[in-house]
DNA sequence: GTCTATATCCAGATAGAC
DNA sequence: GTCTATCTGGATATAGAC
């Protein structure tokens, strides 16, 4: 019985397993990465991997499954990068440091920006599970502020909406440049100095 | 000879042309504002307009032609909704006013957002021509800026990611919704606030 | 100016052999 | 677990009759 638990990914065949899922997904990012992200196609990405289309199927249910595995690996990378950062003593300097890597995140792969941040692929919507992970990063974002000192109910709003439209705008008219992501701190500093006065 | 001229669009025929040009125009905003900006499909398009889709390269040279005319159109309703605000003796009102227009431009119908001001349709591309209505329109921004005594050299680019970023928020977590919309006033008092801090 | 017919190509997904 | 073969349906665009 032992060797043939199925559901705990310990023996040999499962691990397997998973990892030829996780060289479909590499794929994948590749392509979009590439291609743009609703040029993903199961033809080509079975070929990156060497397989026929229909052999995907024992691997993920259906392209949108895919998508939903990407949002969340781009979930928890983002997670981890933020996780990562160092904290320091001063809060406000930590919103500074999430700040950017949020958008240089964002600015480094534009086609994992928009399956993350944006709604632009017809008929995809992560599942719960997924979902709950970019939840989960934003309350984390919620807690820092609260740290920094900063408890206006509408200031993580204002903020992710500073963040978004830096990267957005990057992203939209000048991919690969360094226009907006340059005015990461300016728009932190305005942030902060606007959020004491109200307090 | 004068009942044949072409070009100027005065005959009858090229006014029936040119009707018949918006009445398909006005068929592909119905389409993507309700499947989504990706899924213009130019059979769907014929039918809605009573034609085969052959027809309609009597009309437009190309899918993309059509995206083209859309992107124009949008960037003329954009502009004259812009310049039909009046205009007060307060400069800083004035942009409060030009915010909220853009952001609920944005809002009331997010496929044209995602036209205009996303690049998210793999190889579409704006001509010159209509790029520059956009060109245009930002420049009307950056005038205004001025007048409010605003002459930082990034101030337009971070009041454009602030509106911007409101609208994406808005558009990607809550359509249809007031969350990010409610906080426009908020965050251009921050801007001029911090602004003028810095003059 | 609109049509039918067609070219060419692609998509996601399933059935069933091996 | 991977394959071939296929289903079903879609796309943009062109040719040529009427």
């Amino acid at each position: 019985m032992a060797t043939t638990s199925g559901s705990d990914g310990r023996d040999r065949r499962s691990e397997r397993r998973e990892a030829t899922k996780a060289e479909i997904l590499d794929a994948a990012w590749a392509i979009v990465r590439a291609d743009g992200l609703g040029a993903l196609s199961l033809r080509d990405l079975a070929g990156k991997v060497g397989m026929q289309a229909p052999s995907l199927y024992q691997y993920f249910d259906s392209k949108n499954a895919i998508y939903d595995a990407m949002f969340a690996q781009g979930n928890r990378a983002l997670a981890e990068r933020v996780a990562q950062m160092p904290e320091s003593d001063d809060p406000e300097a930590d919103m500074h440091r999430v700040a950017r890597i949020f958008v240089e995140f964002s600015v480094e792969d534009p086609a994992r920006y928009q399956l993350l941040f944006q709604r632009t692929i017809p008929g995809f919507e992560p599942s719960p599970e997924s979902y709950g992970l970019a939840v989960d990063l934003l309350q984390r974002g919620a807690d820092r502020l609260a740290e920094a000192g900063v408890r206006h109910p509408h200031a993580l709003d204002l903020f992710t909406a500073l963040v978004a439209g830096l990267s957005a705008q990057q992203v939209a008219n000048e991919p690969g440049g360094t226009r907006w992501v340059a005015l990461v701190d300016d728009a932190v500093d305005m942030f902060f100095t606007y959020m004491r006065s109200q307090a």
